[in-house]
RNA sequence: CGCGGGGUAGAGCAGUUGGUAGCUCGUCGGGCUCAUAACCCGGAGGUCGCAGGUUCGAGUCCUGUCUCCGCAACCA
């Protein structure tokens, strides 16, 4: 399928789940490629929304508002607070960023249901579950524990035994207890709507298998083994007070499952961007949509969210579901329950100034063939090494030279040398290198491709040595000046996705804004012209100490410690 | 149990359709001294988790096995 066909693109980025902050595993999973791929969309003119928002739904809200002794609304406005914030702060340039607790959002899942209902698309079943009589509420899985049937152990979860591996129903569990009261759940009765992905499995089948080979093989191969495996209707409603309501009467008490109303918060969110256009974007079959999300979600948004669009009807599906492994932290998993994280919003503030080297890093290192790990050091090394040494020293050093040879002035170009001509060559295959990789969803080769730049710059003069050659040949050194500085614009060009501040920075160095330096022209050796008065040389990146490092190794350590002291016993219930 | 994705130089990662194993960092040696002691060149360092098999030839295909991460009621 050309891109050709496409005339706008819709890319969502997963919902945060507004219960905690964002951390590193967030970012490099879904919001930085989301963030690239959206800048790269735009500079190339087409048309994009870029959607986000926060999750405000599910059950932990309203447990975590329980135990902070507060209200599931202020949990949710407190993070999406926090979390809307550090997002921007960031730079990641969603055109829209709402939450799952807006008005529109509660009509637009509650029509959406309406519609799957009047039309016959659900099933309705009747089960027994478990109750807690004394917390007033119906308990998930996850919040049942107790003694395991197969190896006696005291603290099996209602759908797992962590100690033996088993897979268990609720049901199965001796001795049962609910973890929010610690009382002893009763069963009950309750009624509940089921979409039967059974019914679509055929369609899937063909759909994912045959139609989107191309998928990434972490997702494909997910998809095929829950299609092999047989679909189950699944219920789309849950017993609980906080979400959006089921729509019908006689349902109270009862509202939408969260992996139902989730992403159809993706399509709220346009409508409020666009209360005029949204449908262009979500029901014209030349939209291109693209969801970035995590690997934990790759059933929800291949399998399920596209058949709740295909029983509803008149929806695009995604075009592709680019979806990243896990990255570690220190050699762990991150995790919020257990405190084990890197924080954007603490990020933000001990790190000031310096958003692009955490997206560097991230993009550098992203996850996206398999789980990779995050360390301190290797962010200190990869800023000092990579952004400070190979990219912040090149700029440096033609700036420098130029001022010093050229009274800071755009050298005109003169008679070409063979090295002269193999640097311009260099800078012209960057171009397409970069788009293929993004267009393929491979940010890390991007990324390397567009710091190559600055390696080719660095070997440049280092082949040409301009401060030996001016004393004997100053028509090849303006010559040379001149391609470097051209490398320089280039690299202010083609950063733009990836770092965004830094590009800006450069422009100004430059003194060349945006309109002198588009991305079609990226790679063209004429973007400045002779006589272009340059800016001061001004550092791009500055060098990040040991000192700061160990303060991050020891800020962890200390989040460790306190975990274990407050963590041991009860599960975990964030 | 089963299923999906991984296991490649000290570290982190690439390796499209099988054909002399690459990249970045680190390390050692050299060059340069315009540059944030930065830059450039070269070397050392890997039996590609393990064991079999197919093939003239396998990191790349097949089988088995170990191991890490994930898997439909919190989590990118």
């Amino acid at each position: 399928m050309s891109d050709k066909k496409y005339k706008r693109y819709l890319i969502t980025s997963a919902l945060p789940y507004a219960n905690g902050p964002i951390h590193i595993g967030h970012l490099a999973g879904v919001y930085v490629p989301a963030d690239i791929y959206a800048r790269y969309l735009r500079l190339r003119g087409r048309e994009v929304v870029f959607v986000g928002g926060s999750d405000a739904h599910g059950v932990p809200i309203p447990i975590a508002a329980r135990q902070q002794g507060s209200t599931p609304q202020q949990v949710v406005d407190r993070y999406h607070g926090m979390i809307q914030r550090s997002f921007d702060e960031l730079g990641i340039s969603f055109d829209v960023y709402s939450r799952t607790s807006s008005a529109i959002h509660h009509k637009t899942a509650a029509d959406f249901f309406k519609k799957l209902y009047s039309e016959g698309k659900f099933v309705e079943k009747a089960s027994q579950q478990y109750y807690d009589e004394e917390a007033g509420q119906f308990l998930a899985d996850r919040y049942i524990v107790g003694t395991c049937p197969r190896c006696g152990d005291g603290s099996a979860y209602g759908d797992q035994c962590e100690k033996c591996g088993s897979t268990l129903n609720p049901t199965d569990l001796i001795n049962p207890r609910s973890t929010i009261s610690g009382s002893q759940p009763v069963m009950r009765e309750t009624r509940h709507w089921y979409l039967p992905l059974n019914d679509y499995e055929p369609w899937l089948k063909e759909w994912i298998l045959e139609e989107h080979k191309e998928w990434k093989a972490n997702v494909y191969g997910q998809c095929k083994s829950w299609l092999d495996g047989g679909l189950q209707p699944r219920a789309v409603s849950r017993d609980l007070d906080w979400g959006v309501k089921v729509p019908l009467p006689g349902a109270e008490g009862k509202v939408l499952y969260v992996w139902f109303d989730a992403p159809i918060g993706y399509i709220s969110n346009t409508i409020e961007l666009m209360p005029g256009r949204w449908e262009e974007f979500w029901k014209r079959d030349d939209t291109k949509l693209v969801c970035f999300i995590g690997k934990d979600n790759i059933v929800f948004h291949c399998i399920v969210f596209p058949a709740m669009l295909k029983a509803h009807g008149g929806y695009v599906l995604p075009d592709n579901v680019p979806a990243n492994e896990f990255l570690n932290l220190e050699n762990d998993k991150i995790s919020t329950s257990r405190r084990w994280a890197v924080w954007l919003h603490e990020y933000l503030a001990d790190f000031p100034g310096k958003q692009d080297v955490l997206r560097y890093v991230l993009c550098a290192n992203a996850p996206e063939t398999k789980d990779n790990n995050f360390t301190w050091r290797d962010f200190q090394d990869r800023n000092n090494s990579e952004l400070v040494a190979i990219f912040g020293n090149f700029v440096n050093r033609a700036m420098v030279l130029a001022h010093k040879y050229f009274d800071g002035k755009v050298p005109p170009v003169g008679t070409l040398a063979d090295v002269d001509r193999a640097a311009l060559a260099e800078l012209r295959s960057v171009k397409p290198r970069v788009e293929e990789a993004l267009e393929a969803y491979r940010f890390r080769e991007a990324l390397r491709e567009a710091m190559s730049l600055a390696r080719t710059g660095n070997k440049y003069l280092a082949d040409t040595e301009p401060w030996k050659l001016i004393k004997s040949d100053e028509a090849h050194v303006r010559v040379i000046l001149n391609i470097a500085l051209q490398v320089a614009a280039s690299l202010a060009v083609v950063m733009e996705p990836f770092m965004p501040f830094t590009a800006a920075k450069l422009r100004r160095i430059l003194k060349a804004d945006s309109d002198m330096l588009p991305w079609e022209a990226l790679g063209n050796p004429d973007l400045l012209p002779a006589g272009h008065a340059l800016g001061s040389p001004e550092l791009l990146f500055e060098k990040i100490e040991d000192e700061a490092i160990a303060a991050q190794l020891q800020k962890l350590e200390l989040a460790k410690k306190e975990n274990e002291q407050n963590g041991a016993g009860l599960p975990p219930v964030k």
